[in-house]
RNA sequence: GGGCCUGUAGCUCAGUUGGUUAGAGCAUGCGCUUGAUAAGCGCAGGGUCACUGGUUCGAGCCCAGUCAGGCCCA
């Protein structure tokens, strides 16, 4: 409607000329001009004396040019010490000195101790390397969900974690150690100290963030404790029978000579010859089948080097499949594939089968080997890739093993933990040589055999070892599985019980759940949890919940190093188990410890399931699952209520963000930002999705950042003479204004703590800063200044703005208090608290107490204003006026009456208001009449006429320094 | 290749069940102020709502496809 209104730009032309030429306006610039020169001299060397008399001597009057700077000192100028510039990176640390002396954290706890309990349960980072962006991230969104869950209320706990076992940090430390120093001992005791000494790095860069936590007894997987509270759960699934052990392919990294989980495996480009295979017939299955003899099978593959593990091929039954005639050749492959085969585009069909199933049944022979094989049906053959019949070599992949399973296939795998082939392969030249080496030489022998169709190198991404990043090995060994899919159904139940966000995190999860195959859990290494485990002489193995769990309590005394200090005699006898026994070498894969933290941290501490965890969206596969299924499989039941994920850091270009500056040191931005800065961005980014991160983010949140700062520091100065224990006004007594403006804050406080509720934090974060920049420094403060500044001290009007500004000071200071911790906790000792503002609880959440005609009202007053603001610039730029201050505004509205020009005056800023009741709403602008006044700089045309000793002063500066003039 | 997502001013974010001319803060430009001054105030410019097509009287919003990016999987 606003937009509707007509606005004339100034008053009619040659209304204003000689105003500039006369009156003191005049003079007041040339005082301006010399004024440089004179200042120091003029300036009173003591304190500033206010209302002082010699500053308003009637003397000085006769030259009132010279007289106008005099009345500075009777104006009450905002006064602070809460400096400007923030100094972040030297200020911040003394508060956190400050926070540890007094056990801040402990004292949160103690004062929150009878509120409800909000649980948010740590993900433990690898306690591996200095902490980056991504950990700022995560780490903050926790902070900031806990300083407002606390800030509600709520006793809110923070027990950090770390995950201290692992290969990330073996590799590193065998890295280090000579090859004649690795037994299992030496290692571990590396290990343990490498992973304390990040934990010490990572946990100081945490607190040096203003993340609050138990920092002096965090969680740590190493801990006997912790260790002894996995072994127990562990024993709950033996005792469950949700443990075996099988001889099944697993990803296998050659590098780490391990077996690795799902989650420790990354995909990277790689070429590899991809080739095309004949695998001719038996005569006798041509014979039976009517085939011309010679026929032969058409397999694609990418991996060569399972060929010598071939035993069987797959076909789609659901397919068709064509015989094709080559040159002299018969081949078949699927009708849908033929066209994209080399050699095969345009060869005639020379029979057609309408399925694949026609086809069961064939034997052929082995390319390379004395051996037969069958073909049989598969599901997973496509007409989208290949030849549509697939190679199966059940010793080398998921798929091929379970379809070897249901025919009675072995998972015949000739690979070595090195990845060489080893005398089961069948092909002597082979033997000795890596599977990659082993590839070219299987094409040459294939070529050989003349069974070689076609060859080019084939560019895909391929799975390869998050640690070695060598490339990975599907091969059969013996390993211990969780059986999965005996929970895997209460598993999805409980995903529905859970509270995800954003909800498009419960598909990620069910994905991962539904996808997810019997988790392999043995590590070929030394820095873990023993996997508990006896063999008999003749291989078999003993695995017993109750020797686990005595196992479990001598872990809890001196930690899982008793597994490889003591024989195994002697571990035997302590566990009750006859002599004889060899004790497994095996870990558990690091995924059990962390995914039984619920077990060994909540659980103990009666947090069991804990309200939120707050997880990198990467953790439904990783963290999330398995917590949810140790927990379902041991409890039934999820660890959470509420999974809240943060997507990544990326750069400007949203991309993955680059090492150099994703994995640039937290340290290297305290020193040169601070942390509130840090946090300020995180609050303000969705992180919902990916969060971007660059130098201009940086920079545009430094400015936010001075903007709430210098928000905070107009609140403080301007409370210099307020004493909130004996001048506060009630809000009854206040003006209009100031009425409105509490209603603003209320609805800014319900804004902010709802935000927060919602973990909304870039609501909260813009509520906040759109609050501080608009309303209450471009509006209210600059409309208060004349009464702040001119009025009595202790005036009615004055007192009732400073009542507000006190409030909005306390309120502000605290709802900022979650993002900016540093920064709020200064402004709230300048405003003269003792205790720490996190102590405190967020401002209550309370109803606006205007009605509608008052809202409405200043609704207008507000569009009348911005109106105002847009004629006045339009004087300003035909050099009219300078400040509003010289214009008197005509104002035609239908909404207001000349009551009201007082009030509208001081909020347009301007000298006089005059209201014309018109229903076409219309701004006209001229110059104000009368002089300015020497003290509040308003025109008037009744200066002087109030007191004689001061001819240069409108009534109420008059009045003003006159009383207060008297009285100091 | 598959699953789940994301794409609105230079930056960060709003944008209700589809409904007038797509908003805010910051940044930028121009001006004012010099009593928040390494500050403050005003005004202005800035958008093919990733692209293409469709449904509809009407699409930033619904549908299909394309492109770019992310996480996860193969």
């Amino acid at each position: 409607m606003a937009r509707a209104l007509r606005v004339r730009d100034g008053p009619p032309q040659g209304s204003l000329g000689c105003w500039h030429r006369s009156g003191s306006l005049l003079r007041l610039r040339l005082w301006i001009r010399h004024r440089a020169a004179s200042d120091d001299r003029r300036r009173d060397p003591g304190p500033p004396a206010l209302y002082g008399k010699r500053c308003s001597l009637p003397a000085q009057s006769k030259l009132s040019g010279l007289s106008l700077m005099d009345y500075r000192n009777t104006v009450l100028l905002p006064r602070t010490s809460f400096p400007m510039r923030a100094e972040l990176p030297k200020r911040e640390p003394l508060l956190l000195e400050r926070w540890r002396r007094e056990n801040l954290y402990d004292q949160i706890l103690q004062a929150r101790s009878s509120g409800p309990r909000f649980i948010l349960h740590d993900g433990p980072p690898f306690a591996n390397g200095s902490a980056h962006l991504g950990h700022a991230l995560n780490k903050t969104l926790k902070d900031l969900v806990l300083k407002s869950r606390n800030m509600m209320g709520f006793l809110a706990p923070y027990l950090p974690g770390w995950d201290c076992h692992g290969l990330p940090i073996e590799a590193k430390v065998m890295a280090d150690l000579p090859p004649d120093g690795r037994d299992p001992l030496t290692i571990r005791q590396r290990c343990a100290a490498y992973a304390l000494h990040y934990i010490g790095i990572q946990r100081e860069q945490f607190e040096r963030l203003g993340i609050f936590a138990d920092w002096q007894r965090p969680y740590r997987t190493l801990d006997p404790g912790y260790e002894a509270e996995v072994l127990l759960l562990f024993a709950d699934l033996v005792e469950k029978g949700l443990v075996f052990e099988g001889l099944r392919p697993v990803f296998w990294s050659t590098g780490c000579r391990t077996a690795l989980a799902e989650a420790e495996v990354e995909y990277q480009p790689r070429t590899d010859p991809a080739i095309d295979i004949e695998f001719p017939l038996l005569a006798e299955s041509c014979r039976e089948r009517n085939l011309p003899e010679e026929t032969k099978l058409l397999i694609w593959t990418t991996t060569p080097w399972t060929l010598p593990a071939n035993l069987a091929v797959a076909l789609n039954p659901d397919l068709s499949y064509g015989l094709y005639k080559a040159g002299d050749r018969h081949l078949l492959v699927a009708e849908a594939r033929v066209h994209f085969l080399p050699g095969l585009e345009n060869a005639p069909c020379v029979r057609r089968f309408g399925s694949g199933a026609e086809l069961l049944g064939l034997r052929y022979r082995h390319p390379l080997l004395p051996r037969n094989g069958l073909v049989y049906p598969a599901n997973f053959v496509t007409g989208e890739s290949g030849t549509g019949f697939v190679h199966i070599a059940p010793g080398h992949g998921m798929e091929d093993y379970l379809l070897g399973q249901e025919h009675g296939l072995p998972p015949l795998s000739p690979v070595d933990d090195d990845g060489r082939f080893t005398e089961e392969c069948g092909l002597p030249e082979l033997v000795g040589l890596t599977v990659w080496e082993g590839n070219s030489r299987i094409i040459a022998l294939l070529q050989r055999a003349g069974l070689l169709w076609a060859e080019h190198a084939y560019l895909h991404d391929y799975p390869h070892c998050w640690r070695s990043k060598t490339p990975i090995v599907f091969r059969s060994v013996r390993q211990w599985f969780i059986h999965v899919k005996a929970f895997q159904p209460e598993a999805l139940r409980q995903i529905d019980a859970v509270e995800w966000l954003p909800p498009r995190a419960r598909n990620r999860i069910r994905g991962a759940v539904e996808s997810r195959r019997d988790w392999c859990i043995s590590r070929q290494r030394s820095w873990g949890i023993p996997i508990p485990v006896f063999y008999r002489q003749d291989g078999s193995a003993v695995l017993e919940s109750e020797v686990i769990r005595k196992l479990a309590r001598m872990v809890a005394h001196s930690g899982t190093d008793v597994w490889y200090a003591t024989d195994e005699e002697t571990l035997a006898r302590q566990l009750g188990l006859p002599a004889g026994l060899r004790k497994g070498i095996d870990t558990l894969d690091v995924w059990i410890d962390s995914g039984s933290s619920h077990a060994a941290v909540l659980a103990p501490r009666g947090e069991f399931p804990a309200d939120l965890y707050l997880e990198g969206s990467d953790q439904h596969r990783g963290w999330f699952q398995s917590s949810l299924l140790l927990s379902v499989a041991r409890w039934g039941k999820a660890p959470y209520r509420t999974v809240l994920t943060n997507g990544f850091v990326m750069d400007l270009d949203g991309r993955k963000l680059a090492k150099r500056e994703g994995a640039r040191s937290l340290s290297d931005f305290f020193v040169q930002y601070g942390a509130d800065p840090l946090r300020l961005w995180v609050a303000s980014e969705d992180y919902r999705n990916d969060v971007p991160f660059s130098q201009e983010i940086l920079s545009r949140i430094s400015d936010t950042y001075r903007l709430l700062r210098n928000a905070f520091r107009i609140l403080l100065a301007n409370l210099h003479d307020f004493d909130p224990a004996r001048h506060p006004v009630r809000e009854e007594e206040f003006p209009e204004l100031d009425r409105y403006m509490a209603d603003r804050l209320r609805a800014l406080v319900r804004t902010v703590v709802e935000a927060y509720r919602r973990y909304d934090f870039p609501a909260a974060y813009h509520a906040l800063t759109r609050f501080c920049s608009t309303e209450l420094s471009a509006f209210y403060i600059d409309v208060l200044k004349d009464r702040l500044y001119c009025d009595a001290p202790e005036g009615l009007a004055r007192r009732a703005s400073q009542t507000l500004l006190y409030r909005m000071a306390e309120s502000l200071f605290r709802l900022a208090a979650p993002m900016i911790p540093f920064t709020a906790e200064e402004a709230w000792q300048s405003l003269g608290k003792s205790g720490s503002i996190h102590l405190e609880l967020f401002p209550p959440e309370e109803t606006p107490r205007g009605d509608l005609p008052f809202s409405e009202r200043w609704t207008h007053i507000l569009e009348l204003r911005s109106l105002v603001n847009e004629a006045l610039e339009g004087s300003r730029r035909a050099k009219e006026i300078g400040k509003a201050l010289e214009a008197e505004v005509e104002v035609h509205t239908p909404h207001f009456l000349a009551t009201d020009e007082g009030l509208l005056a001081e909020v347009f800023l301007v000298s006089r208001v005059r209201v014309l009741p018109e229903a076409q709403v219309a701004i006209r602008v001229r110059r104000a009449p009368g002089r300015q006044c020497a003290r509040c700089w308003k025109y008037s045309e009744d200066l002087g006429q109030t007191d004689p000793d001061h001819p240069d002063l409108c009534r109420r500066c008059s009045l003003v320094v006159r009383t207060t003039g008297r009285s100091g």
